[in-house]
DNA sequence: TAAGATGATTGATTTGAATCAATAATATGT
DNA sequence: ACATATTATTGATTCAAATCAATCATCTTA
C-alpha cells in the first residue's frame, strides 16, 4: 500500500464502486472483473487528452488531478466542465457516435484516469447479463445530470449561478485559474473577478 | 380508414415504428406488440398536459398538434422545448426519477399524443429479450441530442441561434406566438421582432 | 361582427456586461 | 532566485439587449 502503483489502484477500486453502486448492487468480485476491463492512463499537466477531431476511444473518470473540457471558437474557448476526483469526462457524443469529437479535454494538473475502450465496453455489455441494463442506468443517470445543469442554467441569473458556483466549490478557486471558472460560468474575466466583491461584502 | 381514431392509430403506428426502427431492427409485429402497451391522449387546445409538482407518468410522442414545455420563473416563464409531430415530450427528469416535476406541458393546439405508463414501460422492458438494450440505446440518442444543443448554445451566438433557428423552422412562426419563439431562444418579444429586420434585408 | 384582449412592432431610454487599457500580482522555467 | 510570461484587478468606455412606453395588428368570443 505504500507502493504508488497500488495506492491508484485502490483509489480507482473505491472510485468504480462507488460509482457502480449508484446503480446496481454489486459484489467486489463483480466490480475487480469489471476493473480488468479498465486501464490506468497518466497525464502531466497540460497534457492534451484528446483532441478536436479524433474520436475518443475512452469511456473516463478522473481518479486525481484535474480536466477542463472546452470547444474552440473563433479564436476562442468555452469551457463545458472542469472535471475533478471521481468524475467522468470524456467527449461523449464523440465515444458513443463513433464520430470525431468537437470538444478538447486538457488536463490541468497531472492527472491519472481509469478508462475503459468502447470495444471493451461493447464486450462488457453484451457478455454480462445485466450489462445492458447497468449500461442503460448509467446513460439515465447522465441524462438526468444534463437535464437538470439545462434546468439551472435556464432557471438562474448570472449572478445567481457564480454565488452558487463560487459557495458550493470553494476549492475550486484555488485549484482553477478563474479565467476557466469565468469561462465554464460564461462571463469574463474582468466580470468575475468584479463579482467576487460581492462574495466579500457578504461577509 | 375513414374513420378518424382508425387515422390516428395508423399515423401513431408509422411514428412509433420510426421511432424504434432508428435503434433496432424489428418487425412489424413486434412493433405493434409495444403499441399494445401505449395509449392515446386526447387535448384540447391551451390543456395542460403536466402541472409542476406532478409526477410525469408518462413516456409520450407528439403524434398531432403542438405542446410547449416550460419551467416557470420569478412570475415568468422559459420555453425549453417546442414538439410536434413526432417530437418526444415529457417531463424525462420526473418520469426516469419518480419525482414531481419542475416542468410544465401546455398544448398550443389540440393535440394528440401517445404515451407509454412508467410501470407499463418497466414491464415491458424486463419482458422482452431486448428490452433494456433498447432502452439503453434510446437513452443513448437522447443524451446524445441533449449534448449537441449544449454545444450548439456553447458554439453560436444569439443572432447566430436566431437565423438559423428561422431559417429551419420558416413554418413554427406561422404555427406558434413568437413570444414563445423569442422566450425558446432567450431572448425578448421585442428582440426577436427587431432581429426579423436582419433576415429581411437579406433578401 | 364588434369589443376586448392578447400579441407584435417600433421608438426612446436604461442597464449590465463586454471591451479596451493599464497596472499589479502570480506563476513558470532556466 | 531571477526574468519573463501569464493571470488578476481596476477603471473608463462602448455596446447590445432589456426595459419602458405607445401604437398597431390579430385573435377570441360574446
Amino acid at each position: 500500500m505504500n507502493n504508488p502503483i497500488q495506492k491508484v489502484t485502490t483509489r480507482s477500486l473505491e472510485f468504480i464502486t462507488e460509482y457502480l453502486q449508484r446503480y446496481m448492487q454489486m459484489t467486489k468480485d463483480e466490480v475487480e472483473l469489471l476493473l480488468q476491463y479498465c486501464e490506468l492512463r497518466y497525464f502531466d499537466k497540460k497534457e492534451i487528452i484528446l483532441k478536436e477531431g479524433e474520436t475518443d476511444n475512452y469511456f473516463s473518470m478522473v481518479v486525481s488531478g484535474l480536466v477542463r473540457k472546452y470547444i474552440r471558437v473563433k479564436k476562442n474557448e468555452v469551457i463545458l466542465q472542469l472535471a475533478t476526483e471521481g468524475h467522468m469526462v470524456h467527449s461523449e457524443t464523440s465515444f458513443l457516435t463513433r464520430t470525431p469529437s468537437l470538444v478538447e479535454l486538457e488536463t490541468l494538473e497531472p492527472t491519472t484516469i481509469l478508462s475503459i475502450r468502447y470495444d471493451l465496453m461493447q464486450e462488457a455489455l453484451a457478455k454480462y447479463p445485466n450489462g445492458e441494463r447497468l449500461g442503460r442506468l448509467i446513460l439515465t443517470r447522465m441524462y438526468i445530470k444534463k437535464d437538470e445543469r439545462k434546468h439551472d442554467r435556464a432557471a438562474k441569473t448570472m449572478k445567481e449561478r457564480f454565488l452558487e458556483y463560487v459557495t458550493n466549490h470553494p476549492h475550486m478557486l484555488q485549484r482553477v485559474p478563474q479565467k476557466y471558472l469565468a469561462s465554464y460560468l460564461n462571463i469574463k474575466p474582468e466580470t468575475f473577478s468584479r463579482l467576487k466583491h460581492l462574495v466579500k461584502e457578504k461577509k
